[in-house]
DNA sequence: TCACTTCATGACCATATAGTCATATAGTAA
DNA sequence: TTACTATATGACTATATGGTCATGAAGTGA
């Protein structure tokens, strides 16, 4: 059985990718089509898919199918949380480093 | 220049591997040297001082040298949050599919 | 049926990653 | 100086990853 340590680094691995976190961006306010995502970030339809399934499969994304479409959405609230968290320490980081730049030049 | 998603993104994949994620467990309780990461969490030394230095660079850990011993430390107070989080999460979805294995089988 | 739309996937390529082993570097202390 | 300890890194291997292009599969509607 897989240990907790792998369920952990494995949503946090389908996090920690630019083209996903494009999408759970575009996913902030609510699910959305395939058709409307890929065009959102500027990836192609199929490496899109092949996006939204790594996240799927983490537990990251919900799906869910009406008609031709396929609808995605953020499976639980805390994941905004943690991407927010994250954002937060770019933040501090990118001002830690700015700082350090004008300090030494 | 780099973008935020990208920063973004190097924090959460610095976060998203067991080995990794299994140090910062380690370091909970505040700063260890590489000496005692490496035996507390079973991996060889070497392999451990590049996974620290992958969380260096993305800003997850701090490094401190003293004398011959180099001790690093969770960087910010926020990155344990984050990984509660998603510890939080791993058990939803743990029980979520626990659930759906009774109601199947 | 056929044409169309939406999404997933097979085949492939280039690059990145995690790990091992041996060695180099830096600091300590005799 | 020499011997030792602690850490980092070069060289290498096997595997994973992200991406592209072409195609398949499923649903819709004429």
């Amino acid at each position: 059985m897989k240990e907790l340590v792998e369920f952990r680094a494995e949503i946090l691995k389908a996090l920690g990718q630019p083209t996903r976190l494009k999408i759970v961006d575009f996913l902030r306010d609510g699910e959305r089509c395939v058709c409307e995502i890929f065009p959102a970030i500027g990836e192609e339809q199929s490496n899109t898919s092949r996006h939204l399934n790594v996240m799927l499969a983490a537990g990251v994304l919900s799906r869910r199918k009406d008609g031709l479409k396929i609808y995605y959405a953020i499976k639980h609230p805390e994941i905004i949380e943690v991407v927010d968290i994250v954002t937060g320490i770019v933040k501090l980081e990118i001002y830690g480093r700015h700082s350090l730049l004008k300090a030494v030049g």
